[in-house]
DNA sequence: AAATTCTCCTGAAGGC
DNA sequence: TGCCTTCAGGAGAATT
């Protein structure tokens, strides 16, 4: 569930509250994530002076002298920042301490993890083969369009590779493509170069308005009950299957595309 | 080699 | 009311 807009709402809301400070200790009570947590955390980061909280794809990058501590969120994860002493929850799996402030990682589905990485984190294997950011100038048409001319994927498909734009989870690129107007199940060596800028163009729009539009969330990640309160944008495509289209009022249509719950309006995406 | 399917996990939702 | 089944999904791994 945590999407780019989620993640890059994650980042601004704990880097202000950690940033300059020094782990005091890491405590890690659930270790089986996605992958095992590495066992030697704590001896890796105690004492180290946070000094950057960065995001490339999903992943969160918290910088360290010694090296990078790489956080994804997978699909059910949160870090917020809680005060030193809190009783963990039956899912917080995870803290590091800096002091009087905890940051605390809840992942009851336990689809997300943790690396710790030295050296060139840009080299590092999970995110060595990741195509650009696709806020970034290098998610232009031209490069959507030599990505899609030369496969045969679906449409969703290809705004779901990671090699091909990073960020673009299932909810965004349901909404990315009813905006521009092309159906999901479109071959990707059928997108015309307009089709790409249309696509280009949704996406960045898209992410900017959910990115926006989850500042509003930014004081929930200090808070020591609940969940972050994410706001979302409102989705005119995802979960709408049988609904009106908000456009022409055909009714939307439900599938799955590579195994993912798709939906889109046979009338206005082609 | 590219494309598709599988896999991890648990809360929520639906069925009876 | 409550138990059981089904589903959702990020993205790397495995399979076709």
């Amino acid at each position: 569930m945590p999407e780019l807009p989620e993640v890059e709402t994650t980042r601004r809301g704990v880097a202000p509250h950690l940033v300059g400070r020094r782990v005091s200790a890491v405590a890690v009570r659930e270790g089986r994530l996605r992958w095992p947590v590495p066992p030697d955390l704590d001896p890796c980061l105690r004492g180290q002076r946070l000094e950057a909280v960065e995001r490339r794809a999903k992943y969160l990058l918290f910088r360290f002298p010694a090296g990078t501590l790489l956080v994804h969120l997978g699909m059910s994860g949160s870090l917020r920042v809680v005060p030193a002493g809190s009783p963990p929850g039956p899912h917080d799996h995870v803290d590091l301490a800096f002091g009087e402030r905890v940051l605390r990682l809840r992942d009851p589905r336990r689809f997300g993890s943790l690396h710790w990485v030295t050296g060139d984190v840009a080299a590092y294997p999970l995110l060595a083969r990741l195509g650009p950011e696709p806020l970034a100038e290098g998610f232009t048409p031209e490069h959507l369009h030599a990505r899609a001319r030369d496969r045969r994927v679906s449409a969703k498909a290809l705004l779901m590779d990671g090699r091909v734009v990073v960020g673009v989870g299932n909810i965004y690129a349901n909404e990315s493509l009813f905006r521009a107007g092309i159906r999901p199940t479109r071959r990707s060596d059928r997108l015309t170069r307009a089709d790409c800028e249309r696509l280009t163009a949704a996406v960045k729009a898209v992410l900017t308005e959910a990115i926006a539009c989850g500042g509003t969330t930014l004081r929930d990640f200090v808070r020591e009950d609940g969940q972050p309160g994410y706001f979302r944008i409102a989705l005119e495509a995802y979960g709408r299957g049988g609904e009106p289209c908000p456009r022409c009022g055909t009714a939307m249509r439900a599938v799955r595309v590579g195994q993912r719950a798709t939906v889109y309006c046979p009338h206005c995406q082609r």
